[in-house]
Parts: structure tokens; C-alpha cells; sequence
DNA sequence: TGACAAAATGACACTGTGTTAATTATATGG
DNA sequence: CCATATAATTAACACAGTGTCATTTTGTCA
């Protein structure tokens, strides 16, 4: 029980507007509120099944009837925040136009929702950490974008706007270079200013590709044929 | 007991040329060495009191007489590494000289470390997730790296070898960079190949202080007066 | 050798996990 | 509205690992 705005996550789940929830999804639902609030206010390492339980109204082994563990629980949680933080990512991805603008709308919407939901983005790598599925789970989210950076690189290299490299160790590492900056800047009260986090990884992301001449406002003049 | 060249690490504690020695040092040393060859093999989370005892020939509860607990001991540890890596990133730090090349030194030592460390710096990482002192320590680690980069970012701006910008959020996101991507490439068997890790590292760090007109192998104009 | 300190140990209490057999609640068709 | 099948819930248990402490063993040196 007892959660007031301040201390629960701005991003729950959904109880459908009450209408036609059977008690097991009610209880499933609880239960992933449940943990969003904990993980939004406590570091992961914290969460026991019964600190979640205590919230739910349910015993303590009812859990084990909705997720086959704790981290099962946070796979969950990986997998429904995924499509919103892939869709941030977008318009550098498959946008067309200016890349030097379209990357600084993509990495605008990232440093977004990882100031939104960092505490959330946290408790994964340190679940991560703690069990092997769960670190499977994380690298296959992150080579999602490793694949699409890659893809993207390459498109504009034989477009000639980004001299030619590797483009796979570069898209990694600038991959990594997001993921963790965000989230040590946001991944735990107090958060830092979102601002000078998202130019510096705008300047890194833009002088790396497409050269230091286009740094600053300005919008440059490439432009994908 | 068992160990072999292939699954210990090759950093071991000395031991002293085995003169002078109480039971008490020999211990301790057994339990670093064993701490040392369990992580060179196997995550940090699978490391258990027992796992480690078993190795040294002494009870679990002698573990106790040494360190506080698993973290502690792996605290320990980070100290023992910390100069090593430290002086890897010293030439770009205080070196003087042409900075493309100096930080490519620097650059490349970073790698060659992390291949050799790989596993253990991975395991600070894992403890880190799991223990809020681990996780200081980790932190203020990082930290001596944030504000030796902003020291040099800045030094450099003021000679105009690097334009304006504010350095600390640029340096902080650089040195993340450095070490994910490094402790991702190389933390566990099988580690990735050194050299197109270090090529991507120096061509984002060379573009983003310097531009990327010095990128390739030239060496560059730049001097600090 | 004897006496003292240091090191090591076994036994214990504790926390948290995941399972299972038994119990209780729910929804639905007659 | 009730009977009943099915689903949800629980209490109790076995287990793994931690950290402590009183006691015993070992090493050292006077």
C-alpha cells in the first residue's frame, strides 16, 4: 500500500478502466505497479518478493503464480518500455533528411525517456548483473540498437556522408556511450539537468559521424539523396 | 586447489618470495588469489564464502577474519588495480606534446589493460550493482578519471586546441564510453578482438576534442605551446 | 617447555528463496 | 440460486548462503 506521488513511478500500468479484469490480472497488475514503485524510489538490489508483495494485498508466494522470479519480473518490464525508447531512437534511424538534425531529434527523444523512466532503465543493468537471464535480455535489447546505428552508418557511408570505417565497433561503442552516461545521469534520485547531457552526447554523436564542422545550431546542409 | 594456466588470472598476488611470511599475510594472499582466479572464470555473482574458501584450504568462517564480506574483499582488489590503469590514461592527462598522439597513447593503453583485466574490472561492475559501498567505490573511481579529463579538456581549451564547450559533461560521458565499451568487449570469455575496439574508441575521442580532420594515422599539427 | 596471542573452526540464528499440498474464492451453467 | 469445476491463495517446508561467537587449535618466543 501507501504511495503517493511523489515516491511512485510516473509510469504504471494501465488497470484497464476497471471493466471485464479478471482477479488474476488484477493481482498481475498490482504486482508490476508494484514493483515500478518500488524500483522508481529504491535501488533494485532492495526488492525482495515480500517488500513487493506487501503492497499488493496478496501473500507472499502468490508471486510465484505470476513470474517465474524477480527477474523474470523485470523482463517483463524490459520488454513492455522497449517499443517507446526504440520509437525515441527512430528518426536518425530511418528518418530522412538532414542526419545532423535527425540525430539530434533521436538523441533530443532518448535523453527524454531516459530522464522519464531512468530509474527504471537502472534496475535492469543491475539485474543484469545478478542473473544471467536477465543479462541475456539486456544485451539483446542494446544489440537492437547496435544493429540499427550499424545499419544507419553504413547507409550514409555509401551515401558519402560519413567517411568510410568499421561501422559496427563505432555504433557499439556510441551505443554504450548513451546507455550508461543516461544512466548514471538519471538513473537514480536526484537526477542531474538533462540539458548539458544531451550536448555533450550530441556533440560526440555528430563530430564522430558527420564532423565538427556541423556542431552548433545551425542545421547543416547534408542531405541524404 | 586446482588451478591451471588456462583458468586463473594472470594477475596473481606476489607472494613474496615466499620469505617472511606469517600465516595470517599467507592467507590473506590465498584468498585474493582465489578471489582473483574465481572471477577470471566465472561472474562475480556466482561467488560465494564458501566458493572462494574451498581454494585456500581454510574454513569459510576464516574468510571472515580478512574481510568483511564478498565485497569488501573485491574493494580491496579495485585498490590494487587502480594505479595500474590510472598510468595507462597519464599520457594524455599530463603529457605534453602533440594531443592526437598522446591521447592515442593513452588510448591504447586503456585497451590493453582492460584485455588483460577484463573479467575483473566486469566483476566491479557486478558488485557495484549489488553493494551501495562497492558501488561508491566504483563511482568515485570513475570520478578520478571524470576530473582528470576535464582538467586536460580544459587545459587544452585554453591553449584553443579544443573549442569551447563545457567539459565536465563531456568528459564524464567520454570516460563512460571508454569503460563499458571496454568491460563489455573484454569482461568475459570470449573477449572481442582488441583492435577495432580501439580504433573506434580513438576515432571518437580524436573527433570529438580535436575534429575529425585528425583522424587516421598522420600525425597531427596540434602542440601545446 | 610453557604460556600467550593469533588463527581457525563448528554450531547457530537469520534472511530470503522457491515448492507443494491443502484450502479458499470465483464464475458459470443448470 | 446452487453445485461444482477451476483458479487463486496460503501456510509450511526445505534449502542456500550469510555473518557471529564461543571454543579449540596452532604458532611463537621467552
Amino acid at each position: 500500500m501507501i504511495k503517493n506521488a511523489k515516491s511512485s513511478s510516473p509510469f504504471r500500468v494501465n488497470p484497464q478502466a476497471v471493466l471485464k479484469i479478471s482477479k488474476s490480472e488484477h493481482t498481475r497488475v498490482a504486482i508490476l505497479n508494484s514493483a515500478l514503485d518500488f524500483i522508481w524510489t529504491h535501488p533494485f538490489r532492495d526488492m525482495t518478493v515480500s517488500s513487493l508483495m506487501a503492497s499488493t494485498g496478496a501473500g507472499r508466494s502468490a508471486f510465484y503464480k505470476y513470474f517465474k522470479d524477480l527477474h523474470d519480473l523485470m523482463r517483463t518490464i524490459l520488454v513492455m518500455l522497449q517499443d517507446e525508447i526504440f520509437n525515441a531512437a527512430k528518426p536518425w534511424i530511418s528518418g530522412i533528411g538532414d542526419p545532423v538534425v535527425l540525430i539530434n531529434e533521436a538523441i533530443t527523444g532518448l535523453v527524454q525517456i531516459a530522464y522519464e523512466r531512468g530509474p527504471i532503465y537502472r534496475a535492469f543493468t543491475d539485474a543484469a548483473a545478478t542473473d544471467s537471464h536477465s543479462e541475456t535480455a539486456w544485451k539483446t535489447f542494446l544489440n537492437g540498437f547496435d544493429d540499427a546505428a550499424t545499419a544507419r552508418i553504413e547507409a550514409d557511408q555509401e551515401q558519402g556522408l560519413i567517411r568510410s570505417f568499421e561501422a559496427l565497433p563505432v555504433a557499439i561503442a556510441l551505443n554504450r556511450l548513451d546507455a550508461y552516461t543516461l544512466i548514471e545521469a538519471f538513473g537514480q534520485h536526484p537526477r542531474r539537468e538533462p540539458e548539458p547531457v544531451r550536448e555533450a552526447l550530441s556533440q560526440i554523436w555528430v563530430s564522430t559521424l558527420y564532423g565538427s564542422e556541423w556542431l552548433g545550431n545551425k542545421s547543416s546542409n547534408l542531405v541524404r539523396k
